[in-house]
DNA sequence: TAAAACCCTACCAAATTTGTCAAGTATTAG
DNA sequence: CTAATACTTGACAAATTTGGTAGGGTTTTA
């Protein structure tokens, strides 16, 4: 199955539609998520952990804690979201800025991985949290 | 990384161009795309199978045999080649013609996965072999 | 008839994914 | 002030996928 997602992009962007749906005052408890989008509060932890990290959301601790968005749904993207969890788009490793290609100049599909990796990039910056919340998903093809 | 596409793939299209180079009638050796791919013979062979039973390459046995390509460069599509060795872009399992997504309804991001699978598609079908052949690369921005 | 070249099936090691588990720390309602 | 709520952290492990290797074929033709 080509260019799949690994589950922790997944279920993060799920976790970021729950939180985004409290705001800007109700905070969404680890709890709450797991039940309904189906996913184990302890997997859930780790995912939330980095995206907190990245100050995509903050925490409030204690009796009627929870998580929270740090901006507003329609700041942010879904590429924002899967950076942080997955890393960059990177079709090939060699497109990875952490390790480089050694063979740029020689190798015919450099550019070709290049250009599919900035489409795809492009792409999840144009949608936000407010689109899934929204249920504007069905105009996906004019927005692009 | 995001979005990662196998070895197989990349060494796949990789092949699949010097095999083009020798289109219509010079058969190239799997020992020749070995060494100027840089990739093992044996690796090569297994990437090679799945394409000549996909009919998009045929080979010749014997001394001064290889494999050619079946159709000409142009009408043979990245997205062709990729399909065959990792199968249908499918950004979650869901999306997976064979498995099927239990909570379609349901599930918020459905539709967004489906449209960034079905953009990457739709980009990998316009580039060909001939447009790694005669370096048009750098034009790509212009053709999406 | 032997060398060239493709064909096929197992098998395996390493990396990644997909989580679980256990033991914290911080906050606040009452 | 204390107990319940809720987040925080790090270690670890099973399962899957990736990225190959090995070794034996078979077919063709110079």
């Amino acid at each position: 199955m080509m260019l799949r997602l690994s589950t922790k992009g997944q279920y993060g962007v799920r976790a970021m539609y729950e939180i985004a749906k409290g705001y800007p005052e109700t905070p969404v408890t680890i709890k709450e998520i797991s039940e309904k989008q189906e996913v184990s509060v302890a997997y859930l932890e780790q995912i939330l952990n980095k995206l907190r990290k990245a100050n995509l959301i903050k925490s409030i601790k204690g009796p009627g804690g929870g998580y929270l968005l740090n901006k507003s749904p329609d700041q942010v993207s879904i590429a924002a979201i899967l950076n942080e969890l997955e890393g960059p788009v990177a079709i090939t490793s060699c497109l990875n800025p952490e390790e480089g290609c050694v063979r740029v100049d020689s190798c015919v599909t450099h550019l070709l991985w290049k250009a599919l990796g900035e489409k795809v990039e492009a792409f999840l910056s144009t949608i936000t949290l407010k689109t899934l919340i929204s249920g504007d998903l069905y105009k996906i093809k004019e927005i692009s």
